[in-house]
DNA sequence: TCAGTCGTATTGTCGGACCAAAGGATAGAA
DNA sequence: TTCTATCCTTTGGTCCGACAATACGACTGA
């Protein structure tokens, strides 16, 4: 953790800008504005030049940093198209990154944990302040993962949704967005576990602990049923991928270069 | 929150992709394995291109996505730096998005919130689990936040020192990333905050309940004073930057365009 | 040994060109 | 008329060559 703090706020670069630099700001304004209309493509690379009188080069990297900065999706091929950032646009910024961090020693360890931690603020939370409507829907989740026992494609995608529910309960779009990166992130590890019904009574078990200790207000029992009900899933997943797998892994990316 | 997932994990676009993938996988591996030293300049351009047998448009657009990945540091007309990923690493790429988000509708609001909700699982488990090492930082911290109530800089800066050894207590790279994000993010309410002695007084006296409610091993008192600190703090922030700022705020944007 | 100067290498930007693919228009078939 | 296959135009991706500005290194002189 170096001393890199890198504002963003303030130009740390009080020389030479590049030229793309204004053109961005300026794109990026009138996508903000509304200008450039929300899901629509971006005028072509060669109205662009006309209408900023400058380089295709510096369209194009102008575009590529919007790109970069999840305020256009540009597919090789295709027109760029303007998407108005939503708090899953940092999700798709930081994704590269976070994928290499997870390859490092002890990564998805440390995700992990930190799942662990906001997951037991948030069935705390939500054994003290969930209102009703909160715990319809929680019945409603837990209900629909009940009926998926026996199916388990689809008692992950439900056991997902169930801990989803937990995080709109804060109606804050941040911890929503925070599940959406859980999910995607931890995918690899969890949707590739050996999956089975009786796996699949354990962990349901473990969710009908979790919403009876928030329907009865207790959040210590609350907060242990999820950690009891995490810690033991993690486990079987680091006993599913074991030192075998994680070599496989590595000649898989070795392999790549 | 629509329906993008847009898992990094499995190429969704089977059909072209760019000539510079390649090129940019193949030095993002040199980087890893070291090859590429880390905090050493990049090849030249043209030595790449010799190296990849690729034209310099292709090699200019590869360097330009590592560095919007930040695994190298690019500034204008220098030679890029390499910068082997670290935690922080992901805060430079979320960085200019999050800007964006934080001015939108109840964006800091989210974000403050997120923080409180992180910080009373921070003292709680601090309360319960801290050892004698982290009590001993924190009493530190403690004593430099009370040499430094007279003068508000140092205060501030050691205000936010004291939290940020709550969240090295769990000896998670990602909880301390996340301090340094909070800081840097919400950075621009805090640091122009009205400051004087008084506050300063009030607020040391809120680290010194938590650091109590810690010593005393109590989660509650512990959760219960940070709340307090942090949403009275916060109250203040509030009624600082009333819609007055905002609206100067929003002058000084429209005014770049 | 250090400071200033000069030349060279490198990056940023430009213009033009071509290719392949996407998108739209058009003609023909059902 | 409607659908489909084909043609043509547009557009993004890539390459090449060139030039200006400047960072860097060597060289010179004190």
């Amino acid at each position: 953790m170096g001393q890199s703090h890198h504002s963003q706020l303030a130009e740390a670069h009080p020389s030479g800008g590049r030229s793309s630099d204004p053109i961005i700001e300026q794109i990026q304004q009138q996508i903000l504005s509304g200008r450039l209309p929300n899901n629509t493509p971006l005028p072509s690379e060669r109205d662009l030049m006309a209408q900023f009188s400058a380089s295709r080069t510096v369209i194009r990297e102008a575009v590529a940093t919007l790109a970069s900065r999840g305020l256009v999706e540009a597919r090789p091929r295709y027109r760029p198209i303007v998407r108005k950032p939503g708090y899953d646009t940092a999700l798709n910024s930081v994704g590269s990154i976070v994928q290499l961090m997870l390859k490092q020693q002890g990564g998805v360890e440390s995700l992990f944990q930190s799942r662990v931690f906001v997951e037991r603020g948030l069935v705390r939370d939500a054994a003290l302040a969930a209102d009703r409507g909160d715990i319809a829907a929680l019945k409603e989740a837990l209900a629909v993962n009940a009926a998926a026992r026996k199916d388990s494609e689809d008692f992950f995608r439900t056991d997902v949704a169930f801990h989803g529910v937990l995080y709109r309960i804060p109606r804050n779009p941040i911890f929503a967005t925070l599940h959406i990166a859980y999910t995607d992130w931890l995918a690899p590890h969890w949707s590739q576990m050996e999956r089975s019904p009786e796996r699949n009574e354990i962990n349901y078990a473990s969710h009908l602990a979790i919403y009876t200790a928030i329907l009865e207000r207790d959040p210590d029992a609350a907060e242990e049923a999820l950690v009891t009900h995490l810690t033991t899933a993690w486990e079987h997943v680091r006993e599913t991928f074991g030192p075998k797998w994680r070599a496989a892994q590595e000649e898989k990316t070795d392999g790549k270069l």
